[in-house]
DNA sequence: GCGACAG
DNA sequence: ATCTTGTCGC
């Protein structure tokens, strides 16, 4: 991946980063046929002082894994809502370049547009790489919706000053609800779509389980 | 000023 | 994210 600006050390040079990369986000379909899925995710040490990401890539539709990688590199930016993808992003780079399939779609974990800025962890990985990600997170970071149906694929717009960022998602009949939001390439309804194929059987897509099992264990 | 706050 | 086992409930 051809860097396109260097890791910033502020918050300031962040948010430079953020509002200048966004423009360059699509949010309309533009992928190629899916047979390839990666998942990938981030974990640290009890210092915070190494970060261990992990991907893996596993066939779609069948969801079987292909390949994976591990890397452990030194933590360069702290966690601070809304800059995510300073923290993780580096080191996500680097884990995907230690593996020889190039995949169709990435599901990172963490939101994409449903960001104060319109620009999260998944669009950010998107637009550095030209794959197209969605942002699938286990927890509500902006935004208001209804409650969601019960059912497995039941979804609510997530809203946020009278637009849709993404959607809070019901992978599995009575489980907690997930947030889904375009990274990039990718639009709201294929990523619904996507991420319910990648999560048969669980609360989270199979991507995501098979990277974060790499990040803990 | 008081909460909220992806991982 | 991370510190951490068993346990209550469907």
């Amino acid at each position: 991946m051809l860097q396109r600006h260097p890791w910033p050390q502020t918050v300031e040079e962040a948010i430079a980063i953020q509002e200048q990369l966004r423009s360059e986000v699509i949010t309309a379909n533009q992928l190629e046929t899916v047979r390839y899925v990666a998942g990938v995710d981030v974990g640290y040490d009890s210092a915070n002082d190494v970060s261990r990401a992990a991907v893996t890539v596993l066939s779609f539709p069948d969801l079987q894994l292909q390949q994976q990688a591990v890397v452990r590199s030194p933590t360069t930016f702290p966690y601070i809502p809304g800059f995510l993808s300073f923290r993780e992003v580096p080191a996500v780079l680097e884990a995907l370049e230690n593996i020889s399939l190039r995949p169709d779609l990435i599901l990172c974990d963490g939101q994409g547009l449903a960001h104060p800025r319109r620009f999260g962890l998944a669009c950010h990985l998107g637009v550095l790489t030209g794959i197209p990600t969605i942002g699938v997170a286990k927890n509500r970071f902006i935004g208001e919706h209804s409650e969601v149906g019960l059912d497995r694929g039941s979804w609510q717009p997530l809203l946020l000053e009278g637009s849709t960022v993404g959607a809070a998602l019901r992978t599995q009949t009575g489980v907690k609800p997930i947030y889904v939001s375009i990274g990039h390439k990718v639009n709201l309804i294929s990523a619904i779509e996507y991420v319910l194929r990648c999560a048969p059987k669980y609360r989270l897509p199979e991507t995501t389980r098979s990277a974060d099992q790499l990040t803990s264990g």
